[in-house]
DNA sequence: CTGAGTTTGCTGCAACTTTCAGCAAAGTTG
DNA sequence: CAACTTTGCTGAAAGTTGCAGCAAACTCAG
């Protein structure tokens, strides 16, 4: 058994809190969390399967709730909950070094590979790059604002951590709307994205890696 | 053949200029361009791999170059070189939709799920996202600094490119820095990421809930 | 000038993840 | 009550990761 990722505590931090049928931990993984840790759902379904051969999850087969039931006979579903070995690896694992943040950026690698793209597709894509960040941003401003109106959300005992993520997914949001702004600004007499001979010294490239540097080293 | 990612076009952009070696792709990819696609060493010899069955790249064995070489019977290398297909579909790639930027935070997971973590792993988890994007930082302005110092680095006609690129960098490592900033400062008072039973109701949560609607809607 | 370590240039393989189609039971609607 | 939607998943193929490993070339001390 390979070394765990954090798809596996992130399932045990979710059982450590109560039982989860599969359907429910794809569901609660696909919306908010997926923006910091983000797998296809079909992930949602394997990943439980592996904490189960592990021991650190049990499955169980459950008809659905009693009380939620108008008939009889309702189908089957998998209800894991965790096992005293899981909450210990949820524990060892707050005590391994953490693995630093990594971004994929299909916007900027096709910014920076602009060969063969015309300039309004090199336009059309810091724009879809700033509206995208745009709306991202909107769906945690309305997150935060409907914690905020019902203290009791779906987990109250982690509202204050929530919070604190929020703050840095809208912000990280927002560099990219500004950065999004600030290329399509400065890019604004370009008549093609490599077009001149001189591309190389061109000033843009310059102010730009002036900026980089006075941005990088503000304030340290 | 699936759909191909941008893992492919991103070699294609860099076959668009100039024939490469599977060492020199691997090599070139896993420095800077990596802050922005990252993708283990192993890739990056199955990607042109996938390239040369689609018709999109070709492949040949070489003897290491005569003016470099020293003594006769050199190993062999791969060289890769784009085809006209090739070219044609890294001009399709800049017409069809970009994908939206994906992060995998694994330092905001664990501060979400801090059940089980001790406030010093608490604080630890902190301070190491800060210091990780801190030397972040400082790799991407030494790039702007030696781009600026060197105007013929090794991609002279992209260098505007990669300027813009850098300028997002910097700005990205930042917003880390000032979040787990924030978040020391935020949370100094703490003696237990979940202790108290009020928790729900701590004021630092919604605090934090109004911060994040405050930044999340300035300025729109 | 030799042999011991280092760098170059990859490959093999097992495990994990993604993609995508699909299916059957339960619930909902006209 | 038939048709459609939602729920709750599974199968299979292909892509990706992680890690070990290997052989040719190079480099440097003794």
């Amino acid at each position: 058994m390979a070394k765990h990722k954090p798809t596996s505590y992130l399932i045990l931090g979710l059982l450590a809190h109560r039982d989860w049928t599969a359907y429910e931990l794809a569901e609660q993984l696909s919306i908010g969390i997926d923006s910091l840790w983000s797998r296809v759902s079909r992930q949602y379904y394997n990943a439980p399967k592996r904490l189960v051969q592990e021991g650190w999850a049990a499955a169980r087969q459950e008809v659905i709730a009693a009380d939620k039931a108008p008939g009889a006979g309702r189908r089957m579903r998998t209800v894991y909950s965790i096992t005293d070995a899981g909450r210990a690896a949820l524990r060892d694992w707050h005590g391994t070094p953490t693995e630093a943040p990594m971004l994929q950026f299909e916007g900027m690698i096709r910014m920076m590979f602009a060969d063969g793209a015309t300039i309004e597709q090199f336009r059309d894509n810091l724009r879809s790059m700033g509206d995208q960040a745009r709306s991202s941003r909107a769906e945690f401003v309305g997150y935060a604002s409907a914690i905020l109106a019902n203290p009791d959300t779906i987990y109250p005992e982690r509202r204050h951590l929530f919070a604190m993520a929020n703050v840095y997914c809208v912000e990280h949001f927002r560099t990219i709307e500004d950065f999004a702004a600030w290329a399509l600004d400065h890019t604004e007499a370009w008549t093609d994205p490599m077009a001149a001979a001189d591309l190389a010294h061109r000033p843009e490239a310059d102010d730009a890696l002036r900026l980089a540097i006075r941005n990088g080293t503000r304030g340290s």
